[in-house]
DNA sequence: AGTACCACCTGACGGC
DNA sequence: TGCCGTCAGGTGGTAC
């Protein structure tokens, strides 16, 4: 999309900008790095979105939990919770929204520099068996938890942790250490399974599969997978959600 | 290292 | 109808 959008030519305004999405660069220094910049190409770690241009590092975007980037064709109205507009010079606009301000805009001259300072573990995604079971193995805490900890591996929200517990068949209170290397190899598959298919339908909930926990992520509601009943829990104080008849603690 | 809590923010929703 | 409390989510901070 912000590839898509990019052909459209440089930057030629920032005709919008909430400071209260920002993160350590100000204001003027967000404005100067994207006011006649091209953008080069885009790159992720996690949660992050990085926007390279040419020349003055990059533009990194957190999404937060409702934030998303819209193209806009020229003359087309500017949509509501706009916290960044972007003006290209054919006309057209780029708009980062945000309902809840929990986003983030920043700027970074390096992105490894930045996932070191933001304390990043590897991306759950991208990671290799290695890299996934080394990330969690040794830990001592509940297998929820960590997945959605940043710094143990990025990418991993509340409602898709929740969904990965579930096809793992694994409560997601159980231990790590109660997990052998083969479970964590299982879990890594089941993982990036998960947020490919997710990425793929555009995390469209309503585009998931109806064998999925997500289409039923209600406390009461029928388990998809047999006659099990979806409980609600808190887990590392976070609303978790399971089907305690096929997810089993070990 | 892990856990628990708070703050940020705003719309949706349930109760009365 | 409308007020009020609660919840949802990700991150980052503090305290234990």
């Amino acid at each position: 999309m912000v590839e898509a959008a990019a052909l459209h030519g440089p930057i030629s305004s920032v005709d919008e900008l909430d400071h209260g999405l920002l993160g350590h660069a100000s204001p003027p220094e967000v404005r100067d790095a994207l006011r006649g910049a091209s953008v080069e190409e885009t790159a992720r770690h996690g949660k992050y979105l990085f926007v390279r241009l040419d020349g003055r590092g990059w533009l990194v975007l957190h999404f937060g939990m409702t934030g998303g980037l819209v193209h806009l064709e020229a003359d087309h109205p500017r949509p509501e919770y706009t916290r960044l507009l972007l003006a290209m010079d054919d006309g057209d606009r780029v708009a980062f929204t945000d309902v809840r301000k929990l986003g983030r805009i920043d700027l970074t001259d390096d992105i490894g520099s930045f996932v070191e300072r933001r304390r990043l573990g590897p991306d759950a995604l991208d990671a290799d068996e290695t890299t996934f079971v080394d990330a969690l193995s040794g830990r001592r805490g509940s297998v929820k938890p960590a997945l959605m900890n940043q710094r143990i591996l990025a990418g991993v929200g509340n409602i898709y942790a929740d969904e990965i517990c579930f096809q793992s068949r694994l409560d997601p209170r159980t231990r790590i250490q109660r997990l052998d290397r083969r479970d964590l190899r299982s879990l890594r598959r089941v993982t990036q399974r998960v947020l490919g298919i997710a990425i793929e339908r555009k995390a469209n909930l309503h585009r998931l599969p109806r064998t999925w926990l997500l289409a039923r992520r209600d406390a009461g509601e029928a388990c998809p997978r047999r006659d099990g009943r979806i409980l609600r829990v808190k887990v590392g104080g976070r609303s978790t959600y399971l089907c305690p008849s096929c997810q089993v603690p070990r």
